[in-house]
This record gives C-alpha cells, structure tokens and sequence, in this order.
DNA sequence: CACGGCTCTCGACAAAAGTCAAATTTACAT
DNA sequence: ATGTAAATTTGACTTTTGTCGAGAGCCGTG
C-alpha cells in the first residue's frame, strides 16, 4: 500500500464515524483535523472498501418467478431484476444486480475467474470496492489485442483492483491463426498453468455472447460476420469465454474453437459457483445453450428473460406430456 | 416478517439508494413518495439489516503486538483496541470492535454459542443488524433467574434478534441446589438436545469471568462471597459459561460445577471459531486460563491487556531458559 | 356511524455532509 | 539552499439529509 500514516487516519476516521457512530465534526476534532478532511478521508474509506456498505440482494431472490427458474433449470439461486420498475435504463440495473449478488458470492481466500465482454466490465465498472484478504481474480480466456475499451485483461485487472485482490492475466491471444500454433501455445508452461489453475476457482463470473454480427468475436475481428454466419448454421448457439458452444452447451467441432486459448468446459464446470449474467434479451438462446452445459449455477437476468425461459420451461414439459 | 408492501418498499428505497446511488430527492419521486418518507425507509433498512455498513477491523489486526500475541499463545487472530487512543470510554470501543468482528465471522447458515454476562450483553447492545439467514443462535449456558438486566438468554435472544437469526434457549436455570437434581436435569431430552447441539457450533462468542466478589455469579446469588473466596483457594482461576475453571483451563473439580447446567468445555473445545473478548483489565489470569484451555482461538482484547500478555509470554520464556 | 387510538405520511426547518478554490505543506530535483 | 510541482488541508459555501409536529388515513369498537 501507499503511506502508512494517510491510510492510517483514514482508518481511524472510518472506525469512529461508522463504528461508533460519531458525526463528521466529532471525528475531526477527535483526531484534530478539519471536518472537510474527514469527509475527505471517509470518501477515501469508501472508494478502497475501508468500509463496505452492502444491500441485500433478498427481494431480487425472494420473487417467485425467481424459485420457478430455479426449479425448472435446476439451478442453485437466481436474481431477477424488475424491468423498468425502477430505473430508466434497465441493463444498468442488471448490472447493479449483478455487481451485488457477486460481491456476495466472494469469500477471503477465494480464487475468482473472470471471463469477457461488454456486461462484465459493465460490473466491474459499477462495482464498489471491497476489502478482501487474500483473492485471486484469473482471467478466463486470452485477450483480444483489439482497440477495444473492455479487454479480457482489463475486466480481470478491474475487478481484482476493485476487491484489493491479485490479478492473474493471460499473457496469449484468444484466438491464434492456425491450429498447430494454439496448441503448442496452449502447451507453454506459463500458459499451461493458468489454465490448469482455473478449475481451481471458487468462483467465476462472465456472460453468454451471441453468435451474430454484433458479436465481440466479429467486433474485435476474431471472426468476420460471414464465418458467424457460417458457424451459425453449423449449430453454434453462444459464446462462452471467448468459444462457440452449441445448443447443448458444448464446445462446437470446428477450426475457430481449436485455435482459441481458453477454459476448458471442464474446467469452467468443476467451478462451484458459476454466476452468469445476461443483460439483453436478444441472448434468450445463447443462455438456455449455457444453461444446458451446466455452466451456470446462478443467474442473473431481467424480468422480461425470465418470463421467456419460464415459458420455454413450461413449453417443453408439455411437449414431453 | 411484518407487513409486504412495507417491507418491500424499504428495499427498494434501499437499493435506489445504497446501490444506484441515487440522492433522496430522486428516489422520492421514483417511488412517489415524500423525500421525508424515503430518509425515514432508509433508517429503517439499517436499522433491518436490509443495508450492512460495515468497517474493516483491519487496522486491528494489522498491528505488530496483535501479530507477537497471536504467535505466543498460538491463536489464530488477535484484534487488539488501542486504549483511550480514540475514545473517552475505552471499554465501548473494545465492544464495538468486538462486535465487528463477530459480524465478519458470522456466515449464512452458521450455528452460533452464545455465553453471557456484561461484556456479551454489551456487546449485543451495541452490534449493528444483519440479515443473515439460516442462522441458529444458542445458549451455551442455563438461566439466572436473578434480577438482572443481562440474563443468559437475554443476551442469546438480543444477538439473535439483530442477526436476524433463530434463538435457541435454555430452559433450565444455571444452577442448581443438589449435585443429584442437576443431573437428572442434564438427561431431560429436551436439556439433552440442547447441549449436544453445542459442539456442532461453528462459532463461539463468550468472555471469561473473575473469581472474585464482582462476579455474576455472586451478584446474581448462585455463589456466595465466601463461597468464591474458597474455591479461589482451592484453585479457581475463571469463569467461562457459568463454570469455574481452574488455571489450567479445565473444570475446577467441585459441588457447584457438579451443579451447573451448561456446555460442556470439550463441546467448546470442539467449536471452530472461540471468539473470547475481554474487557477488563481485571481479568488477565481469567484469560491465561482460558487461553491455556484452548477455550480461545480469536481474541479481542485492548491494548493494555495485550501488553500484559506479552510480558507473561516472555517471562515465561525466560523462565525455561 | 361516530369515536378514540393507531400508524403512516408529509412539509418545513435544522443539522450534517459534500464540494471547491485558495492556502499551506511536503517532496524532490536542481 | 531554493524553486517548483504535487499533494494535502482548510474555511466558506451549497447541497443533501435528518427530524419533528401536524395532519391524513385506517381500523375495531361502542
């Protein structure tokens, strides 16, 4: 950390105004400073997770469509942001959601895997700081060298500089032009450990992309539209970590996936809790394709995706009847 | 839990306010109400634990001498107040401190021990209100049925309400007048259940008691001044749960042991996390004794007394070499 | 249906917290 | 030693929040 005596005081002054429950101006004169500087120092406290001011995430689980997802997907516990009740913009709300339900999720000691796209760095970017003792955050796929604002590296280095925790980021591309190079890459030792460390998470957070144009993967020139396309027809039906899976949630058969570096399936599922989040109802597929590779223990979603995966649910049970 | 359409109110004030980050005024009129009846909402979600505010006991921790105790005496965390460093009443900030502490400890699901007497009930008072769920809260000991404020099971019950948790109560008093009854008593099933419930605490939180004329348990009548005084001499150094142990940390071999009803010290010893606070300076060789029992593995004292606990630890050093 | 007693809500005021530009200190390179 | 840039601190000001008594709505009861 930075100097001693600074973050001291910001201590001291956090413990009395929010411990003890002393105002701004006892504070100051306890530790003869000025009040401004108080305010100062406990905005300090704030922004560094000195102090942490949580709410529960109870009402968004206690909904009962939130206990009928669960029920019909099997899942272990699922949030369900109200549409447009209460903000104009309801991706931000999700996000809110989201960024609570994690901080939640985190214990000491844990070790995060973090995966890519525009709703995780939307968390990391919103999340407030906590003070966590001993956590990694591990980047979950290879970057994307693209001039793109939210990188692999960066939504893993946010994150963990937002819980005070380390970052472990992949030093490789996500996507390599041949086969034969991935694979040697993959077997590098730097390379090889980061991956062999990620079914060691406790906990991973990421998304599920679609496979369309407006795809990062086509966005960050990964794959042009017409290969998304293609890949579409081929029975691709999401992105997981930077890889195309199927309707069934796995890793599709074909050239793109065996150049890309990043979890293994297994790996991502030997993780105990798999929090997904998905903001935009346009990936209502994508998500029931996660969903079935069980690559996602608790889920995150608006009132609106919840309705469709309900109705999908309650569709399927009457086919089989 | 009391009315819905209150309840859910307070949490949606709560997460406009503590989550989005938005000023009063503009939750007001989200939710259409006055910016008078949101302030009051949102009093209320602290005051529910829906909102947790909650500070870094970090500080506490960090410290060298925390760090030396720790080392000496084996424990596995030490917090440690600085004294009238920041407040006039020093034994409050040991109890707020203490009571931070807990709150860090406690997990979702957690079985609680709960002894009793001032430094507990003082605690209780002062601890701020969580929502946990699932959580049991116990009573480690029988009741005094005296006159006083801060019965066993009002501690139990107080703790419970805050964490919004399920007391679990003794029904038996402490003492009893005949070796005999008490221990038809033990083999009640009801008083049965109770005690064998203990060991499957996953946390303790108790302080230790002076054999001395101050103590509970002679102001309380279950011990007569004289009676302490005796059993001082014949070795009694503690008071933990209503039991008089001796400087070794184990039960004091006498009538009124044989006459309580309350945990057993292997049912303690068997609990993960002991958290023993301290916070009179009275009270060191009760301390040395539970800490040479094993009754202790997190300790909070203030500054004082870790200073006399490292002067021991030393001498005794000294001593065998 | 009128009546206390009850809780809930609001407007207005008082208190507290946030903010900003200027002043002061500190750190460091010259 | 001395000037300069960066960081810290502060007083004065504005905005936001807390509080309290008055009034409105609600219910069971006589």
């Amino acid at each position: 950390m930075a100097i001693r005596p600074a973050e001291q005081l910001i201590h001291k002054a956090a413990w009395l105004y929010y411990a003890h429950g002393l105002r701004q101006d006892e504070v100051a004169n306890q530790l003869n400073i000025s009040r401004a500087s108080v305010a100062m120092y406990l905005r300090k406290a704030r922004e560094t997770g000195i102090v942490n001011i949580s709410t529960s995430t109870q009402l968004f689980t206690d909904d009962v469509m939130a206990r009928k997802v669960e029920d019909a997907f099997g899942l272990d516990a699922v949030w369900i942001a109200p549409e447009n009740a209460y903000l104009a913009d309801p991706s931000t709300d999700i996000a809110v959601l989201a960024a609570s339900v994690f901080l939640e999720l985190v214990k000491k000691g844990d070790r995060i895997g973090v995966a890519w796209g525009r709703t995780v760095y939307t968390i990391a970017d919103i999340m407030s700081f906590a003070d966590l003792q001993d956590v990694t955050v591990v980047q979950l796929c290879g970057n994307l060298g693209a001039p793109y604002s939210y990188r692999p590296d960066q939504c893993t280095m946010e994150i963990a500089r937002r819980l005070n925790a380390k970052g472990l980021n992949f030093y490789a591309p996500l996507v390599l032009s041949t086969e034969g190079l991935a694979k040697s890459l993959r077997g590098e030792p730097v390379i090889r450990d980061q991956l062999a460390g990620i079914a060691d998470c406790d906990l991973a957070l990421y998304s599920v992309g679609a496979v369309d144009a407006d795809s990062h993967l086509v966005k960050c020139g990964a794959l042009s539209p017409a290969e998304m396309e293609a890949l579409r027809s081929q029975g691709a039906a999401g992105v997981i970590a930077g890889q195309i899976i199927d309707a069934r949630g796995e890793v599709l058969d074909c050239s793109y996936n065996r150049r890309v570096i990043s979890a293994e399936l297994a790996s991502l599922r030997a993780i105990e809790k798999r929090l997904m989040v998905v903001q935009e109802d346009t990936k209502f597929e994508p998500l029931l394709a996660a969903i079935a590779g069980g690559l996602c223990t608790h889920l995150v979603v608006g009132a609106h995706m919840a309705e469709r995966l309900l109705q999908h649910a309650g569709a399927a049970i009457k086919k089989a009847s």
